[in-house]
Parts: structure tokens; C-alpha cells; sequence
DNA sequence: GTTTTATTGCAACATTGTTGCGGTATTTGT
DNA sequence: ACAAATACCGCAACAATGTTGCAATAAAAC
């Protein structure tokens, strides 16, 4: 049993999640990774899990605010870990989704808040997503 | 002929595309309509095509830059017209998709570009997605 | 009008996502 | 440590979304 698992039961019991073998392994895949994973990612390596599990566990997991979806432009969606700022009642996300168009890696940077002002709207989330060259990537 | 038909044949002219029936049918939705249009609406209104008309016919308009994909964070896809920036090159969009949580409107709203800058990162193109309570269902 | 060429419609398939329910694993309580 | 209560998983079946190949058809060019 590694730090990390341990880790990982903690933020289940507090989310009042049963720790089960799909959700611990979901999110040790997740949270070991460097840049959100894509769905296809998460299935291939959990094949021994049934395919409704997998979404099944992975929407449980946004509704506690334990992770979250990065919708990027591309039929594929990606999951990543969120801050301690997300919760049951609601995801707070103050970063960047940042798609790579050499390595393709889709990765969150934190950022400045991105303040917008649009006459007469009441504007409660501001979601950015950025293409192009990433650190790895860049020469 | 209306006015407003001609101006589509003459767009799907210069696009080197035939100016057929399904073409026009759906340029004439998209282009009527005051906010992005979801792909299931599209294929309400026009019942009458293949459904893989349908897609291939958005994805043809997408590729010449006639009209393009508001991505936002739901399973559907809206779409909604260029503007004279986009070619078959690219799309050039400076402008915020915003998602009204009340009427669920997506709608292209044109605004200052906004620069982001990361640590070695090359940025090609920001998109943002903002949500809220849009003009129209402001108080 | 006839030929040429692009586009459509159909059928079949692939992928993605959802629902209901019985069996199973995790918790809770003793 | 064990039994009871409960939440979760796996399966089957379905629904929605998107793709491909090809023959029939419509638009454009001549
Ligand atoms: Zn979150
Ligand atoms: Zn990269
Ligand atoms: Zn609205
Ligand atoms: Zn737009």
C-alpha cells in the first residue's frame, strides 16, 4: 500500500464514496498523470473494468469534485484532478486547458483569473482553452 | 429567391462547393438564426435528409470556413457562421462562446482578443467559453 | 442537351453514452 | 470478527452519435 493509495482512500472517504477497486484505480491513473488523460486512455488500461463502470465511477468522481472534465475541441474527453477549491456543490477552475498540437497532451495551467465584462450578462464561469506548442514540445 | 438566398449560393459559389438543396438548407438556419444552432435542431428542421448528409454536409461548410463549431461543454455540438477572417486555411475566431444557463442559448459574442501568455509555450489560438445569464435574460 | 464530376442517400458498421436490475463488495454496528 | 445494511459493480439491452463504401442522382461545365 503506497502513500499515494492511502491518499486516494482519504479523498474517497471524505466524499463519502465507498473505496472501491474502479474508483481507486481511476483516480491513481488520473492522479499519477503528468497531463489529463483522455477517456479511451482510462479504458485501455482498466479493460478488466466494465464499460459502464468506467463512466459510471467517472461522473461519480466530477460530482464530488474530486475530478474534472477538460471538454477541449476534439470528440475525446479528458479528466484530470481538481484543486481543494472544487467541491460537492461546485467546480471552481481558474485555469487554462492547454492542447498541444505536437504531442497532443492535453494539460491545466493555472493562471490568472481571466476577468471578461459583457454588457447586460451576468457572467459566472469562464472557461479558456489554449492551442499550440507546449513546454515539452517547445525547442 | 430572397435576397438572403443568394448571398448563400454566392457564398458556397466562391467556396468552389455545388449549391445544392442540403447546402443551402442548412446555411439558411445557421444563418438566419440569432445564436448558435445545435446539431440535433439542424436535423429536426430538416428531417427530410440523410442524417449523414447532415454531418458530412457541416463538416464540408466547416472545412471551407463558411461556418464553424461552438464547442462548449455539453455532448451537443452547435454551429454557427464565420465570419469573413475564416477561409479553407483556418478558422480566425477573436470571439467568446457564451452558454446562458437559463435559456441555454450559445451565442458568438465578439470581443477584445485576449492574450495569455505562458512560459515557453507557443499560443496559436485561445478559445473561450463563457457561462452565465445572458442579455436577453438579464433582469 | 450531353458529358463530367461532385454530392446525396442508403446500408452497414463503429463508437460513445445511458438505464434497469440482480449479484457482489464495502461499511457499519455489534 | 461476523452479520446486516447499503452502496456499488457487471451484465444485457438500448439509445444516440458519428463514420465508411458505394450506387444513384443532381449540379456544373461544355
Ligand atoms: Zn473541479
Ligand atoms: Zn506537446
Ligand atoms: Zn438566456
Ligand atoms: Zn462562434
Amino acid at each position: 500500500m503506497t502513500s499515494s493509495k492511502i491518499d486516494l482512500n482519504k479523498i474517497l472517504r471524505s466524499a463519502k464514496l465507498k473505496a472501491t477497486k474502479p474508483r481507486l484505480d481511476v483516480l491513481s491513473i488520473i492522479n499519477k498523470a503528468e497531463a489529463a488523460v483522455s477517456h479511451s486512455e482510462i479504458q485501455a488500461k482498466l479493460e478488466s473494468f466494465d464499460r459502464v463502470t468506467l463512466y459510471r465511477t467517472l461522473n461519480t468522481l466530477i460530482e464530488k469534485g474530486i475530478i474534472h472534465k477538460a471538454h477541449v475541441e476534439s470528440t475525446e474527453v479528458f479528466y484530470a484532478m481538481c484543486t481543494t477549491s472544487c467541491t460537492e456543490e461546485g467546480h471552481k477552475h481558474e485555469h487554462i486547458h492547454f492542447v498541444c498540437d505536437k504531442c497532443e497532451e492535453v494539460t491545466c495551467i493555472d493562471s490568472e483569473p481571466i476577468s471578461i465584462k459583457l454588457p447586460n450578462h451576468i457572467i459566472s464561469e469562464v472557461r479558456v482553452q489554449a492551442t499550440g506548442i507546449c513546454d515539452k514540445c517547445f525547442v
